[in-house]
DNA sequence: AAGGCATCCGTTTTT
DNA sequence: CGGATGCCTT
């Protein structure tokens, strides 16, 4: 290992790289060089200080992340550093679970469910329990389950706690989590979550499996730590005492994901949790230009929930922001493709299209954006939205796998069950499923037996023996074949490519989705053929196993191709962790980002800031913020003022333009603004530059004075709901009290 | 049993 | 607007 490398890290670095045990805090600032001291650090233990391998455990945010992480390790070491264990929290858990499932009761071929498919089980569950869909929707459930879970609440101790909850709803989710729980077990299965908590349990019941692993792993290393929930603190706790070898790096300015459980508290209280930690803090930005940090810091200094510091940089100067208002999404995303156009025939630095990035806060806005990439054939990638491994065709697939995999496997089994059409319908699945009940089988081997059932029709019974069969060859052939053969063996005996083309369009899309899992399925084992398995990784299940739980863990960042030359589509939660020498943040609009929820919550209004802050750090050189005057949301028309975040903007980095759509003649009087102000383009030197909102749009609060085109003048009396539904109370002059949806009601201020 | 049509619903964000 | 669900028909 070259010895050069300490040199050329930063104090702060260095002092993170060479710290050796106890606990330390790493505070790294967006583009700070993290993951270097990350890699770095682990190198260092390897080879300073004779730390061997197989005694780190690394956790990364994503799966991409650890194979970067790995890919830089080697790099320092000169040689694989076999035996790490990298991944993210969910992978490292599976992986804990593949090895001890049967200390709790499941095997080591279990499945890993999605959240589509645990709320298909969710559903099933309800009907039983007999908790309505249409009053408790199952999503809602699932959330609840979800969030108990991340909590470290088993269902027992939630009954307990819950049961005669005065909520209706928890007294519900009490009825329905256990009842689900249960049926997990029963079909050998996890979800999410449990790959998280049942570590846990694992730890707690069996101490001798604890130890085990704190022997094993002398030092842990987190990143992304500010958006680690309670289970993961959990996890990493139980692991890292009594010791404490634990260095967490995170930015608790970026911190997203709260709805997903992730407690800040977790990287603000770190000092609390492990005394003695020491604290370092990398500030030196080596990312963006300063006229973008500058930005980024005013918008982050109005949060107040924070450890508080400040990037720097030495890139002094830069363009300064773009902010450009365009009247609606196609005019928005007409102008982001014009943009990034130009800029490449422009050439210079920016000769590819892969230095173009494209951030929302919502992935239904990708639609209008993709239409604009596409008219132009401007190369382009969306990271996220409609799943690849969602779609239903991928979905029946799969399906096939996992029930080959876990033939207790009842999900699996109900979607293809009778797909493609075998003419097995509702009745005898529902007497086959009484069979094997009463029986005790799973209903795999109720259909191979369904014969000897009395209730099943015979019809039925026939095709599922048939079904139960061409399952088990598949089984067999699992045990000698690999998964790409497999699954074109597959996807050929059932004839699937021709029944997904059914003339359309569409159809042939769904066959060419079909025919890219194949062809991922043979990179799969090109890969395991190549990199051969981590020692350990496989112990006692099969590649298939192996297959399906990539899959199943792999997130939409994952599939993002770096290399590709094409400009880049995703939200902002997606860009954590990303550069690009050009960012543009689109649909800058009051209600959109921030969210309406987030008004009723300050620290969610917080969470959206910070969200803010991480899409204007991905930007390197330049960075563009659109809104629209209108935008289509859920098929109505909303219209939308320029968001409040734009306000916290020092007007001297800002430069502001209009697309051509809006100075062209139809409006040049802006639609709705006899008092609206427009700025034309260039750039404003005045440091206190304000942004000009929509004069004539109200503040719907308690008070205003509003005019309404029937009913005359009026002041607000009550304002309720949020987003679209915000309905209003007014009491007009000479009229009387109306409640109004506001969306519909086309208030306007009363200026007089 | 299977396909077609009406209705409802929803939008944050995701491992 | 588009997807998902459920009822209705054949």
């Amino acid at each position: 290992m070259n010895d050069l490398y300490l040199a050329s890290l930063n104090p702060q670095q260095r002092e993170a790289v060479a710290h050796f045990e106890g606990p330390i805090l790493v505070l790294a600032g967006a583009g700070s060089g993290k993951t270097r001291v990350l890699t770095t650090r682990i190198a260092h233990l390897v080879h300073e200080r004779g730390v061997p391998p197989e005694r780190i455990l690394a956790v990364t945010f994503t799966n991409k992340a650890a194979g970067e992480m790995r890919e830089r390790v080697r790099i320092l070491l000169n040689h694989e550093p076999a035996g790490i264990w990298m991944g993210t929290f969910h992978a490292i858990g599976a992986r804990l679970l593949r090895r001890h499932a049967q200390l709790l009761g499941w095997t080591n071929a279990f499945t890993i469910l999605d959240a589509q498919q645990s709320l298909r089980l969710i559903k099933k569950v309800q009907e039983v329990v007999g908790v309505d869909p249409q009053k408790w929707t199952p999503n809602t459930v699932r959330r609840h389950i979800s969030t108990a879970k991340n909590r470290l609440l088993s269902p027992q101790r939630f009954v307990e706690a819950h049961g005669d909850n005065a909520d209706l709803l928890t007294r519900t989710v009490a009825r329905v989590y256990p009842v689900y729980q249960e049926a997990l077990k029963k079909q050998n299965s996890f979800d999410f979550d449990d790959l998280l908590v049942k570590p846990i349990d694992l730890f707690k019941t069996f101490p001798e499996v604890l130890e085990r692993y704190r022997a094993r792993f002398s030092f842990l290393l987190v990143d992304e730590y500010q958006d680690t929930n309670h289970a993961q603190f959990s996890f990493v706790e139980l692991i890292a005492r009594p010791d404490d070898n634990l260095m967490v790096v995170g930015d608790d300015d970026q911190s997203i994901y709260k709805f997903r459980g992730a407690d800040i508290r977790n990287i603000l209280e770190f000092e609390e949790a492990f005394p003695g930690a020491r604290t370092v803090r990398l500030e030196q930005n080596y990312r963006s230009t300063s006229a973008i940090l500058d930005a980024a810091n005013a918008v982050i200094v109005e949060n107040v929930g924070r450890k508080g510091k400040t990037l720097r940089t030495d890139r002094v100067g830069g363009d300064p922001l773009t902010l450009i208002e365009t009247l609606h999404e196609a005019d928005e995303a007409r102008v982001i493709v014009e943009e990034i156009r130009s800029c490449y025939q422009r050439g210079g630095d920016l000769h590819n299209y892969r230095d173009f990035a494209v951030l929302y806060r919502t992935n239904a806005q990708s639609r209008a954006l993709e239409e604009a990439f596409r008219r132009t054939n401007t190369p382009y990638q969306i990271v996220g939205g409609v799943r690849f491994y969602e779609r239903r065709e991928i979905q029946d697939t799969m399906a096939y796998l996992r029930l080959i995999s876990n033939p207790r496997d009842a999900g699996a089994f109900d979607r293809v069950v009778n797909y493609p059409r075998r003419g097995i319908g509702a009745v005898s699945l529902e007497r086959l499923e009484a069979f094997a009940a009463q029986g005790g089988m799973s209903l795999l081997e109720a259909a191979s037996r369904a014969d000897e059932s009395a209730d099943v029709p015979p019809a039925g019974a026939h095709a599922l023996r048939v079904f139960a069969v061409l399952i088990q060859r598949f089984s067999a052939l699992a045990a000698t074949t690999r998964v790409g053969p497999l699954l074109q063996e597959l996807v050929e005996q059932l004839g699937l490519l021709g029944v997904l083309r059914d003339g359309s369009p569409e159809g042939e899309d769904r066959a060419d989705n079909v025919k890219e899992l194949i062809a991922g399925a043979l990179e799969f084992d090109a890969d395991v053929e190549l990199e051969g398995v981590e020692e350990g990784e496989m112990d006692g299940f099969s590649e298939l196993d192996l297959y399906l739980q990539r899959v199943a863990l792999v997130a939409d960042i994952d599939r993002h191709d770096p290399e590709a030359d094409a400009a880049t589509m995703m939200t902002l939660h997606n860009a954590k962790g990303l550069e690009f020498p050009v960012v543009f943040i689109a649909g800058l609009e009051d209600g959109l980002f921030p969210m309406s929820h987030s008004y009723d919550d300050p620290e969610e209004m917080e969470e959206e800031r910070r969200l803010f802050y991480v899409g204007i750090t991905r930007a390197q050189n330049k960075l563009y913020l659109t809104h629209a005057r209108q935008r289509r949301r859920a098929g109505s028309i909303m219209y939308g003022r320029l968001s409040p975040f734009a306000g916290a903007l020092p007007g001297r980095l800002l430069e502001q333009r209009t697309s051509e759509l809006l100075k062209s003649d139809a409006f040049t009087t802006p639609h709705r603004g006899r008092f609206r102000e427009r700025r034309e383009s260039g750039f404003i030197p005045d440091e206190d530059f304000e942004i000009s909102y929509d004069q004539d749009a109200p503040r719907l609060v308690k008070g205003e004075r509003v005019v309404h085109a029937t009913f005359g003048s009026g002041r607000v009396e009550e304002v309720s709901g949020f987003g679209p539904d915000v309905r209003v109370t007014v009491e007009f002059e000479g009229v009387g009290r109306k409640k109004l949806v506001a969306r519909y009601a086309g208030l306007k201020k009363d200026f007089y």
